[in-house]
DNA sequence: TGGTATCTTAGGTCAGACCGTTTATGCGAC
DNA sequence: GTCGCATAAACGGTCTGACCTAAGATACCA
């Protein structure tokens, strides 16, 4: 090791300043670089990467590390891992699961209040039946349609009334054909849908409530009529809340995991 | 191995029905343990997790393992790994970052058009400002005034004009007091900052728009006036919005990889 | 020809070693 | 004492090489 300060010493210019130095981890290059090759497009949707042995004899490092780099990909949602013959790290483009699923976490992580994930589901879903109103096409009414159906069965026990009410608002999302609004919806719907499971809100009159307003905003939609859809979605969701929120006392959020 | 068909012959009732099994992988069997413990409190943050030889002891599973669940709870921002002495898997709660990350992988992915980006903060956005009228604080008002200071000066780079935006942008939401419309505002800030970065969208004259807008809307926030705030944002975004899809056409969108 | 046994290729897991970084600790000079 | 520095200890990071398991491909036999 050369001695610094004799360096200083041979010279009057002012030493060297150097920025508090980046020291990456040998996966997160290898993971920054398929990342990249993945995004840019030069590994196309649904063609695998190399074999891990493969990719060991490329880039010179270990299999360990290797495999710390596909998985960061893999929680990226980059690539999807299969074992077995010709399996290997099938590329693929992130869609709105992801985001879906780190909005879950957000929403986990900090306890957020009932009121703020429904506040939340009052600013996006009235945008959301407005754009269904003009994007939709016909396979997005058939699955409006088609959890329009099952909601309507008084029978049905509050997991399945709830679980179709989730179908039915991911489905308005959806028809918006904006993948960022079906992924912040699929995942505030599941969040409130676990929030409002615990407690017992949900009786025969919501329910009724909740059937008819869908079926509303469904024909506002199907209509074309983005100003309807959003006027109805705004009552509905508003409405909803606060019928949730005159009971509920500081409930505490559980979303359950998804998968 | 017993021959299934010889166990069929000797009984009469109908074989038992298997669904397709799920065989988990043991990373992701700890990593989901570790994960639950977090969300649940049951690590606070700030607290190491038990070091990784540790953990290897405690779960009987290899450091391979060990570490690729560590590893992926990194990736979804549960922990934060610090190398040397004491160092350790710190628990951390998840915020806007790693929403934005997965936005921004959603968008490089070119699945999402800037246009719905644009169209999701259009959503998003006057909902914010509305809350914030509301509830805003001393603080949060004079967070609002620094970023407005920031970016009067017209004297700065594209990126500090850019920079100081998004600050003030979510300075908004951070008003509303709500914390999921603050992680979102945040994810969509930056991934609008880098959208419109690489291309030439903003003259001189949207920058001095900008500022009168933000002004105008800053006021309406801390006169406490929800309606005025939720108009002038309305007006201020979807102009903005209509001045960029003016300018793309097609562009391809390349959202510069953060860290 | 159709099904079944086997082979082959791929990821999944494991054990153990060693390296590099960072902090605690102890010792010596002031 | 107390400040500074060398050293040790406690971490994560990487590597090697082995073996297990899943599952498609293939050959073989009825």
């Amino acid at each position: 090791m050369a001695d610094v300060r004799a360096q200083r010493s041979t010279t009057s210019q002012p030493p060297v300043r150097l920025t508090p130095m980046e020291v990456p981890k040998a996966s997160d290059v290898l993971a920054h670089d398929l990342r990249e090759r993945i995004l840019n497009g030069e590994f196309t949707e649904g063609v695998p990467l190399p074999p891990e042995r493969e990719l060991v004899i490329q880039t010179q490092m270990s299999r360990t590390t290797v495999r710390e780099a596909l998985r960061i990909l893999e929680v990226q949602g980059l690539v999807k891992i299969k074992t077995g013959r010709s399996g290997g790290a099938y590329v693929q483009r992130p869609d709105g699961a992801s985001v879906a699923s780190s909005v879950s976490l957000l929403i986990r992580g900090q306890q957020v209040r009932l009121a703020d994930l429904l506040e939340t589901r009052e600013a996006i879903e009235p945008f959301c039946a407005s754009l269904a109103a003009r994007n939709r096409t016909d396979a997005d009414l058939a699955r409006l349609d088609g959890a329009n159906k099952m909601i309507a069965d008084t029978d049905a026990t509050l997991a399945r009334f709830l679980q179709s009410n989730v179908d039915w608002h991911v489905a308005v999302a959806a028809a918006s054909h904006n993948e960022i609004l079906t992924g912040l919806m699929t995942a505030l719907s599941r969040a409130i849908y676990a929030a409002t499971e615990n407690e017992q809100f949900i009786d025969t009159e919501v329910r009724r409530t909740t059937v008819r307003a869908h079926r509303s905003i469904t024909d506002a939609i199907r209509a074309g009529d983005p100003d309807a859809a959003v006027r109805r979605m705004n009552r509905h969701v508003h409405t909803y809340a606060e019928a949730i929120l005159k009971v509920e006392q500081r409930t505490k959020i559980a979303v359950p995991e998804e998968n």
